[in-house]
RNA sequence: GCCGACGUGGUGGAAUUGGUAGACACGCUGUCUUGAGGGGGCAGUGCGGAAACGCGUGCGAGUUCGAGUCUCGCCGUCGGCACCA
């Protein structure tokens, strides 16, 4: 059974005068599920519609952590919104859903519950999976995926060994954080003011070798690229912009004797203009002058055992304090030949350029605090273009400006000297112009047990062999014990192996990949996750790029860069085929389909309707960053340091006048707990709320409708559930409003004939009310203002009286649009009332409405009057006076005679449609 | 520390392109209905003021006939910072 028209069960077997939700949905769901109501029809498969273009909606797949929070329940409904109107529009809906089931999350739960992470990861997703299913979101069940499993991480280990032989992939050594008590590798969120999580031990950096994208070779392309995205939030945009970080410099060699050998101290500068002032040169504690000053000098080798100390994560390295030591060491200035020391600093980073910087304390803030705190010299060249330096400096003075004291250079401004600083380098050998990205190689190497096993193996004699395709996938043990530490590693009668090579004794790779990997590709697999022949097939030329994704903000940068990266790199691979063009049915103007309805609005014309992206080179065309679902945080401090967190749920709070939270309290023992703050809803802050309490009480429909009446989608927004009962008493009285209707008869809607004033009125909006949800569904994706809308014209019907047959007609018609408007984002009550207004309906082929143009006419309009930009009164006119005669209307009338006291007006300032200011 | 965003009644939010600040809800107050509870209906609800009117979008300045919206500075909050996902 493909698309059979729905016949709803008898209504009066669930259309009593009350709303029962958990009847409604319940029977829906078994329908939709029977009919397979929302399986994507493949090209060329049973049920295609070549002439329905297709439109790819996907939301970020759930890690299955446990249940279903708050921000699930938000994503998902936003995409399952977007979905079920675009089905009204005509398109072919694909909406799959999966499982990002790899991570960290399932080895802890394994050593706190002892159970193995795939059984623990297995339940979950049985559990989750109920839940969304409840919801009734319009989902493609049959392309479920979940990233655990062989005969998905299979292709990601056969793309993987590609990309080893196309050297794509490296292995380089890397830092990671090292908890010497546990003896194991920490991540940075295990990393707790410098000490581990569990162990409670000072973390120390470790250099362990690792496996490397090559994604600095597509930085160029991955920042370019985003000029074709317009379909992109501007801020994701910036963010990822300066992410890459691309930017202009000069690399400029410090030589180490003098005069001038062959040694020198490389530095990488943007501010090249500032090179009279330096005062000296600073190295990372791993760079190799480091290492050799402090093999005779005992305080610096333990300055640089210090700098070992503390995490790896940046935010830590950049908050420190910074500290020092010279090295005794001297580098000589390229151009004055002066000899500079050469300090070791702990915010200098060896991953970073050259590992060394030239410091100019004048005109660079870290410079300046650092040369204060260790009295080096700070000697100002820049000036301002207009003006003077304060000397001696009291702070860096950071601007571009004109230099002086700077030999030849002096008088230039910064831009030109630094075109020719780098020339007369160049000329010297000493250094040239270069850009740089801040963007580093993706290390993905991960030294844990539940993740996707890298496909190497390590031959004595033939090195690293990739795993040949017949032999993959390489399966990890889903029936191991967890303790500290990777159980693969103790697992010889695993990682013992032939080499395909030489056939000799080999082991295998024991680390497994970051699960960033899983979900840089998944949104391609769901075009064909049944196929067990090839990573990709011709459907994803078909259904990619997605036409929209939605998922929260917290992956603007990473995720979003890596997928970005991953589909250049299936590209080039040649996944997609040779055809790389997207199916014909969405070349061209968005609707193409002479079959579809036209937007009851116009298209809007400029640069994103140019500006058409390169389908192929992109996996997303649309992007909704959804904003966090946040949530107050309690905790209180254990004897050992450590922090226990309490759910909102068990605490009791103490507000202030202004709603503040002043107190708190535990509900079960009364004593008093500290407020941690707002943050995102998640497990290790127990500050999530649990959706299903929601949805048992209320129905899916209400939870839905309160998610996407409570605030914007791209907005974070603080959990209440204060005015989820103003969402279901509106479900109630709609339910009511179409069964106090419906008992009275089944009437056809309006369609035409002569109206009363009221009337007229109403129905004018009830189409402006069919305008606006439409373009606030489509265009400004803010249901928020959709709800409200459909709630004023249901205020509005409530006070049309009559039972006539053209105002009968009249409410058959407002119901009808209103059941059809909400079903995007109530789809069960939705059809319940689509088959009460219209016996036989089907649901399942239900089309959006469309505004009545005719409808819409208006004879007079309301103006503003101001009179100095102040209120003070309103001007009916006609619709198309002219400009003269509102000027004229709005001096005459009273109001504008009593502000402007007498005085003549001496400007009159008409925008059509909205106000007269009379300024006097 | 760096990058990005946000800040509007008692609360969630609206104001789409610089043009009526507070739509739509929640809550609260009054009132009607009900035996009570619950539910529902009606009216009111930014602050001050009897009113006229004045004030009001985190704080301070600026641009403009007109600023919640644009510019600059400050304060606060949230997200990310490469091994949480």
């Amino acid at each position: 059974m493909l698309v059979s028209s729905s016949t709803f069960r008898p209504i009066t077997a669930i259309m009593d005068a009350n709303y029962r939700p958990e009847l409604i949905e319940a029977e829906a769901q078994k329908q939709w599920e029977a009919e397979q109501a929302f399986r994507a029809p493949d090209p060329n498969g049973p049920g295609f519609d070549p002439t329905r273009p297709k439109y790819y909606c996907l939301s970020m797949f759930p890690y299955p952590s446990g249940k279903l929070h708050m921000g699930h329940v938000r994503n998902y409904t936003i995409g399952d919104v977007l979905a079920r109107y675009h089905k009204m529009r005509g398109y072919n809906v694909m909406q799959p859903m999966g499982w990002d089931a790899f991570g960290l999350p399932a080895e802890n739960a394994a050593m706190a519950n002892q159970v193995a992470p795939a059984a623990w990861t297995y339940a979950n997703i049985d559990y989750m999976r109920k839940q969304l299913k409840s919801l009734g979101l319009a989902i493609d069940w049959s392309r479920e995926l979940a990233t655990c499993k062989p005969d998905y991480y299979r292709w990601e280990q056969w793309l993987f060994t590609k990309l080893f032989d196309k050297g794509v992939i490296y292995k380089k050594l890397a830092t990671v954080n090292w908890d010497p008590v546990d003896h194991t590798v920490l991540a940075n969120e295990q990393v707790i003011d410098g000490r581990g999580w569990r162990s409670g031990a000072l973390v120390e950096k470790r250099d362990i070798p690792m496996y490397f994208f090559r994604i600095t070779d597509y930085a160029e392309e991955l920042l370019s690229e985003l000029d074709h995205l317009p379909g992109w939030p501007e801020r994701v945009k910036t963010m990822q912009r300066n992410w890459i970080g691309k930017s202009f410099g000069v690399e400029i060699h410090f030589p180490l004797s003098q005069p001038a050998g062959q040694d020198v101290l490389k530095v990488f500068t943007t501010r090249a203009d500032t090179l009279f002032g330096v005062t000296y040169v600073a190295v990372a504690a791993e760079h190799p002058l480091a290492q050799q000053a402090a093999a005779n000098n005992p305080a610096l080798a333990a300055f640089i055992n210090e700098c070992k100390q503390g995490s790896v994560a940046e935010a830590d390295l950049a908050t420190m304090e910074k500290k020092g030591m010279d090295t005794g060491l001297k580098a000589y200035h390229p151009f004055t030949g002066e000899a500079v020391p050469i300090w070791v600093a702990n915010y200098v980073l060896m991953g970073y350029g050259e590992g060394a910087v030239m410091a100019v304390p004048a005109h660079d803030e870290r410079d300046f605090a650092f040369a204060r705190k260790y009295h080096l010299p700070i000697k100002a060249v820049i000036k301002p273009a207009d003006g003077e330096l304060n000397l001696p400096l009291t702070e860096a003075y950071t601007e571009n400006g004109v230099l002086f004291d700077s030999s030849d250079f002096s008088g230039r401004t910064s831009q030109d000297a630094i075109e020719k600083i780098a020339l007369v380098l160049k000329g010297l050998g000493l250094g040239e112009r270069r850009t740089t990205f801040r963007l580093r190689d993706w290390g993905i190497s991960r030294q844990r047990y539940w993740g996707c096993p890298i496909p190497i193996i390590h031959c004595p004699s033939c090195g690293d062999v990739p795993v040949p395709e017949a032999q993959l996938p390489v399966v990890l043990p889903e029936d191991v014990v967890i303790d500290i530490g990777s159980p693969l590693k103790k697992m010889p009668e695993w990682s013992n192996c032939a080499c395909p090579k030489c056939g000799g004794a080999a082991e295998r790779e024991t680390d497994t990949m970051d699960t960033f990997v899983e979900s840089s590709w998944y949104y391609a697999r769901y075009a064909c996750p049944d196929n067990n022949e090839k990573m990709l097939d011709g459907r994803a030329n078909h259904w990619l790029p997605v036409d929209q994704y939605i998922g929260g903000i917290e992956h603007a940068i990473l995720h979003l860069l890596y997928a970005r990266f991953f589909h250049k790199l299936m590209r080039d691979v040649g996944l997609f085929g040779a055809e790389n063009v997207r199916s014909s049915a969405n070349a061209g103007s968005p609707h193409p389909n002479p079959l579809m309805k036209p937007l009851p609005f116009g298209i809007p014309e400029g640069e994103g309707a140019i500006a058409k992206p390169k389908p192929i080179d992109e996996p997303f065309l649309n992007l909704l960053t959804q904003g966090m679902v946040v949530a107050e945080t309690y905790y209180r401090e254990l004897p050992d340091g450590k922090k226990q967190w309490h759910n909102p749920a068990d605490v009791e709070v103490e507000r202030n006048e202004k709603g503040h939270i002043v107190a708190a309290k535990l509900k079960s023992d009364g004593q008093p707990v500290v407020i941690g703050g707002i943050e995102k809803m998640s497990k290790s802050k127990n500050n999530g709320v649990d959706p299903q309490a929601l949805i048992d009480q209320y129905g899916a429909d209400t939870a839905r409708l309160f998610m996407m009446f409570a605030a914007p989608p791209e907005q974070s927004l603080e959990w209440s559930d204060a005015g989820v009962e103003g969402a279901h008493r509106f479900l109630k009285r709609l339910w009511k409003a179409v069964h106090e209707h419906v008992a009275k008869g089944n009437v056809a809607a309006y369609s035409g004939g002569e109206l009363a004033e009221a009337q007229q009125g109403f129905r004018r909006q009830l189409h402006q009310t069919i305008q606006k949800v439409s373009d606030d569904i489509e265009r400004r994706q803010q249901f928020n203002t959709a709800i409200a809308a459909v709630m004023e014209l249901m205020n509005a019907l409530a006070r049309l009286d009559g039972d006539d047959a053209v105002t009968r007609s009249l409410r058959q018609e407002a119901l009808e649009a209103v059941a059809l408007m909400l079903s995007p984002m109530v789809p069960h009550i939705g059809q319940a009332l689509l088959v009460e207004l219209k016996p036989g309906f089907a649901f399942a082929q239900a089309a959006w409405p469309t505004a009545d143009a005719s409808a819409l006419v208006q004879n007079e309009i309301e103006l503003v009057l101001q009179v100095n930009g102040k209120l003070r009164g309103k001007l009916t006119v006609a619709a198309d006076a002219a400009k003269e005669a509102i000027e004229q209307a709005a001096l005459a009338s009273p109001e504008a005679q009593k502000h402007m006291e007498g005085k003549a007006a001496k400007k009159v300032v008409v925008v059509a449609g909205r106000l007269v200011n009379i300024v006097v």
